[in-house]
DNA sequence: TATTGATATTAGGATATTCGAATATGTTAT
DNA sequence: ATAACATATTCGAATATCCTAATATCAATA
């Protein structure tokens, strides 16, 4: 990954990075929403929600069809934000190491668990 | 996802949406370092690779074994990280859609593209 | 024990994020 | 045209993040 892909990576994650944007997109991902939908389900304002949803939509994460009045969004990259958020719930456990596992693992026989000088 | 868990996932994805955390994950997933080697790898100071992966530690994404004046880095939870990264790389782009495309995806027929009321 | 090497911590300023309050814009209905 | 509804934008304050410089800690030597 070069540097620029590596910034609009991180930037893709930090655009989930938040409980309510987090959620904005679980609910989105069941289906098309407009803001009032979202205000009906989430504890969050009008305004909170439609800056939450500018921040998604700048990081290419939703998008939105207008439909007269109504804004009607929806996920934009559906299988990269489901499969992030399933990843999430599969709530993987931190395993522990010791140094012994770490040489083990590099089966260089008593080498170092670093870089090899 | 109650709230806590909520809270806890997006401090997950914060401590990755982070160029250089990314890229320090994406260097510990090839085999576990210590300090002095990402700072080779990385155009970082001691003190700011530090930094980072102390935020890293905290999320319970990276660990270390000391070994010992260094400490060996891994990944905790390399399932995760490594398919969160994965997706990343995939980068699938972002689709657009018509009002006409989320009303037929309802498929109720003459229906808005937002919640039925 | 003094020094060196490896790493962490602290302090501080710059910058960014977050949220509520107020206001603006655009659309539909009257 | 006006009112009502749906949504966005702006502003400002509180808080958080990020980075550098300086210093501290801890382990391995000499």
């Amino acid at each position: 990954m070069d540097a620029d892909i590596l910034q609009k990576n991180a930037d893709l994650l930090k655009a989930l990075a938040h409980p309510t944007r987090l959620q904005i997109v679980m609910e989105l991902l069941k289906g098309t929403k407009c803001v009032t939908d979202i205000q009906e389900i989430l504890p969050a304002s009008q305004a909170n929600i439609s800056q939450h949803l500018t921040v998604l939509r700048n990081a290419r994460l939703v998008d939105f069809a207008q439909d007269g009045s109504q804004r009607c969004y929806y996920v934009s990259r559906p299988k990269l934000a489901s499969a992030v958020i399933e990843l999430l719930a599969e709530g993987e456990p931190a395993i522990r190491k010791s140094k012994d596992d770490l040489d083990r693992e590099k089966h260089s026989t008593g080498g170092s668990c670093c870089v090899q000088k």
